[in-house]
DNA sequence: CGCGACGTTGATTTGCCTCAACGATTGTGG
DNA sequence: CCACAATCGTTGAGGCAAATCAACGTCGCG
């Protein structure tokens, strides 16, 4: 695993001079994940803005209940992390593990705090990827208030129509705010009303 | 109506030289609202980001049903906007009216280019505004998928206490994602309970 | 083999919506 | 100053989408 790939990624919204995205690539700590192996978990305190170069991510809110809420997906070319707990200091409430083998980025806060303030350029970039993020955000509250379960789950297929092939459908369920059952039902309207 | 406010506000996250200060009040347009009056219209290209000076704005989006989805209120001191149209000039999917005579200070699109452009110390303001807004966000779609009707309302009550006073119940439920009647039910239960 | 995780299916329940009707309030024009 | 319509919150009856609970077949894996 090299660079090229996340400097890529960045040069897509702003231009980098040489020196800038070498001082990048030395605060990046590169990290392999296996399947089933977390990166960050429930209760510790979050050090790392983490960006996926290979694999997929599944980040989840342990209820009270007992069951877990997913909140997200990331796969390659994402940032993810617990910015909440990354800002304030205090404990995560979320845990990320691996769905797949990952190589992994790990930006850690100190490192970005000292990127953030010797390259503007950086604040520039990560305002737009939070810009960006914000948006996607938006249109999911919209979804879930707006949609019904069957509609959602269409709007995922098309959307992410790469990740059902390998992540378990409770996961999906979840992220999409339905139980596992009631997904499963939705299929098998789907494929009986297409036959 | 004087800026002070809004530079108070940002100084709380980033410190501005004067040079800087004078820019922005220089790219700013001061605007007022009655109740009622529209500042964005869905189908409209959104120009401008919305500083909140005073008073209360919704904002939201019209089903093909019909109905509305209310997005966000934004009170005094908040940002608000369609980033989506904002960024992409595509027309807006969103409408925003005032729920309260306001003032408002609007940053035009191309004067916000140019201030970012030329004040990196803003990049670092909104990528640290857009930042926390993302962490408001995720709250917010846990709160929809793992709370019931009733926890979200309370919870609604807690987090903003003052807006109850003046914005119309329907936008409310709207806001939480149920019914004006259902919640009209959750009220009365509320009360029942009490006495 | 036997265990555990996963997806499926059916029966039943429930949280919330829909629809319709009703006072209370507001504002608006005659 | 009073009808009038319009908007708002409330209430009840009935219905539906989705959850819950329980059982079952399948698969990968120790």
């Amino acid at each position: 695993m090299n660079v090229t790939g996340i400097l890529n990624g960045i040069k897509k919204h702003v231009a980098l001079t040489n020196e800038e995205a070498q001082f990048l690539s030395a605060s990046l700590n590169h990290t392999r994940l296996d399947q089933g192996e977390y990166i960050e978990v429930s209760g510790e305190i979050s050090n790392s803005l983490i960006y996926v170069h290979s694999g997929c991510l599944m980040t989840y809110f342990t209820q009270t209940t007992g069951t877990d809420q997913v909140i997200q997906f990331s796969t390659a070319g994402w940032w993810t992390g617990d910015l909440s707990s990354l800002t304030s200091g205090e404990p995560s409430s979320y845990t990320t593990r691996a769905l797949t083998s990952c190589e992994l980025l790990l930006l850690p806060k100190i490192r970005m705090d000292e990127l953030l303030q010797r390259y503007p350029v950086f604040e520039k970039y990560f305002r737009i990827i939070f810009q960006n993020s914000l948006i996607t955000h938006q249109n999911r509250i919209i979804q879930a208030f707006t949609h019904t379960a069957d509609e959602r789950y269409q709007n995922f297929q098309q959307q992410y129509p790469q990740l059902e092939q390998f992540v378990p459908l409770k996961y999906i369920a979840s992220y999409l705010g339905m139980t596992p059952e009631f997904l499963s039902k939705i299929r098998r309207n789907r494929t009986k009303g297409k036959s």
